[in-house]
DNA sequence: ATTTATGCAAATCATTTGCACATAG
DNA sequence: CTATGTGCAAATGATTTGCATAAAT
């Protein structure tokens, strides 16, 4: 059976401080080691898979760059601002009904899919226009 | 100027035999050693990332695998079954108006996205049937 | 001749893994 | 006790890069 340990417990605290902010494996390792300097990178790329398979966190694969953990588990998707780099939610929920509108004669099986929005964070757009 | 070199055309030469096969670059790699042995896997890093970027294909990003090079330019997307880890495309038409479908209050701007869908090719569901 | 391309090896980046040791139950 | 978790360092996999040399124009 698993085991309560003090790195989990500190790993699950860290991440609860990084709510609705993506962080890679790595910003939470740091973080991490504020409060516990003897931690190990493995550990944490460990329970962090381990949480993410409990279903406690999200794992979200992003083209090209390290994977983020996200702790809103709806149903939604994910863009990366081209210009700060941020990774932010999207709610869609056109997209839900996304498996219907495959062609009704395909002969393959979709059970899910990945995606990521690329473009501008309001933040950037913003800024542009000024 | 650009100079016409014999690993590139050979580069070029075995991308036409993978038509359709989103090979990885490494599966590149492998075929043009066997007609040119000295050529560096660099070499064909650096051949493929050229040639995308020139538009004569298209990189695709998977998540957590290695990229494919594909040589369908038109709009659509890709899926990966998860049994026999083909890659294979997929027409989506329907996708073409996916930023009309944003909420129309965004404050972001959506230029591109990435989607892979997961699930089964039409191969192995048809061979779990039996 | 000059400049771009190549080969090699090393570097990088994100992540995983083997193994001896620590520790929670 | 004893099985699970951890730390470390090394391994992995995909890809890029620095640099001296080769080759295309």
């Amino acid at each position: 059976m698993k085991r309560n340990t003090h790195q989990q417990q500190t790993v699950l605290d860290v991440l609860d401080t990084f709510k609705g902010t993506h962080p890679t494996a790595d910003k939470i390792y740091e973080q991490v080691s504020l409060y516990m300097p003897t931690i190990s990178r493995a550990t944490v790329y460990r329970i962090l898979n381990n949480v993410a398979e409990e279903g406690v966190v999200q794992r979200v694969h992003l083209p090209a760059s390290a994977d983020r953990y996200d702790d809103h588990l709806g149903h939604h998707y994910h863009m990366r601002c081209n210009q700060c780099g941020l990774i932010f939610d999207v709610a869609m929920p056109v997209m839900e009904s996304i498996y219907k509108k495959l062609p009704a004669t395909s002969e393959y099986e979709v059970s899910g899919h990945d995606i990521v929005f690329t473009g501008l964070c309001a933040k950037c757009k913003a800024s542009n226009k000024q």
